[in-house]
DNA sequence: GTCTATATGCTGATAGAC
DNA sequence: GTCTATCAGCATATAGAC
């Protein structure tokens, strides 16, 4: 849970990252793969190691216990995506309307989203079978992104943008639903990202866009 | 995995279920909301007999082993809710457009899905977590029921009542994905089923249809 | 920092009484 | 049909060498 190592700088050198971080770093994928597999209960340490190239007692170093490593993995999952929605979303040009900044988010929640897929998939699969200990950090991230996007209705309402009809929490959720649910089945030999884009903000965009 | 009991009529009685039948669609019951809240690898026998109100070897009595009960589950769930929203459509009055059958669909799954909810969000969760083995039947039943949607869709472009510029296959894993995933998060005590439904239906109309 | 060895607790499954 | 008793296997976590 807290940093037991970190940049320390324990002596000058031209490495960015110390080794230990680097190692914790790929503990924490390792995790995220076997998360999204096998789920909370069937995530077991030693298949998480071996996916990190070490033993099974060498995680202990870094996470205090299974729970804070699934913990941790669950929080970052959730804190990189609204970390990256949010800095999109904070580049755009000044006068951007409501309804593109939606359209905006939508893109980078999806990008971002299949490119860290195994913390998507662990963090979605898993949502609601996680003890609530072990949820909390995640969820508080969860519960700040989700009114990230009520900003964005609300403002649209605003800005007259959405059918005056629409009931923006039950889209909001229906929206999100479907674009989490693709890191479950979007195949990149398939279809590329760019026409899941696409398709979504066209869904997105005839039904709720004023017409 | 094959029926071990069944309603075989050991004698004339009125009860129109023999006592084993009912008992172990008790044991289904409690399987799929341990297997929904716990996952894959959290489902215990114990937690299933506890919430079906008997002792963990009695399961074995209808059960031939853990995955088995477990296969039921995911089996069950996909089938139930394919023959409802067959059923509905097969009811359809004979001249129903293309788009009023994909709405009519939209609005069984919705339905059935919420009101055995424990099946569907077992499936949902487990669905990438559970090893192929005991995903095999389940795996079928949601091909065949995919298969269904894809007609639907190839109806409603065979009788342009699509936007021509849709790629049907993305804009079906889309919407099905949002309906999923709304077990997860509708509340019935927040919002009416009804609302629910208008609004995916809206979303889905005002996206996909032509205007 | 990472390893080997090990203590401890829990789970699926079977045997056999009733 | 359902129970109690029990076996065998496995996973987290710690101790301690290197």
């Amino acid at each position: 849970m807290t940093e037991q190592t970190g940049a320390r700088g324990r002596s000058v050198t031209t490495r960015p990252l110390p080794k230990s971080h680097r190692t914790r770093e790929r503990i924490l994928d390792a995790a995220a793969r076997v998360l999204s597999r096998k789920g909370y209960a069937g995530t077991r340490l030693q298949d998480v190691a071996a996916e990190a190239g070490l033993q099974a007692p060498a995680i202990y170093y870094y996470f205090g216990s299974r729970d804070a490593l699934i913990a941790e993995v669950m929080y970052v999952g959730a804190h990189r995506v609204r970390g990256h929605v949010s800095d999109v979303l904070a580049a755009l040009p000044e006068g951007t309307g409501a309804m593109d900044k939606i359209l905006a988010a939508i893109e980078a929640h999806l990008r971002y989203e299949l490119l860290i897929s195994d913390y998507t998939t662990a963090s979605v699969r898993n949502a609601g079978q996680v003890p609530v200990e072990v949820r909390e950090r995640s969820a508080a991230e969860e519960a700040a992104y989700s009114h990230m996007w009520r900003d964005l209705f609300e403002a649209a309402i605003a800005a007259d943008a959405l059918r005056p009809d629409l009931d923006p929490n039950l889209a909001r959720f229906l929206i999100l639903g479907a674009m989490n649910w693709a890191a479950e089945w979007w195949d990149p030999g398939h279809r590329t990202l760019d026409d899941l884009v696409k398709a979504t903000q066209d869904l997105v965009l005839g039904g709720i866009g004023r017409h």
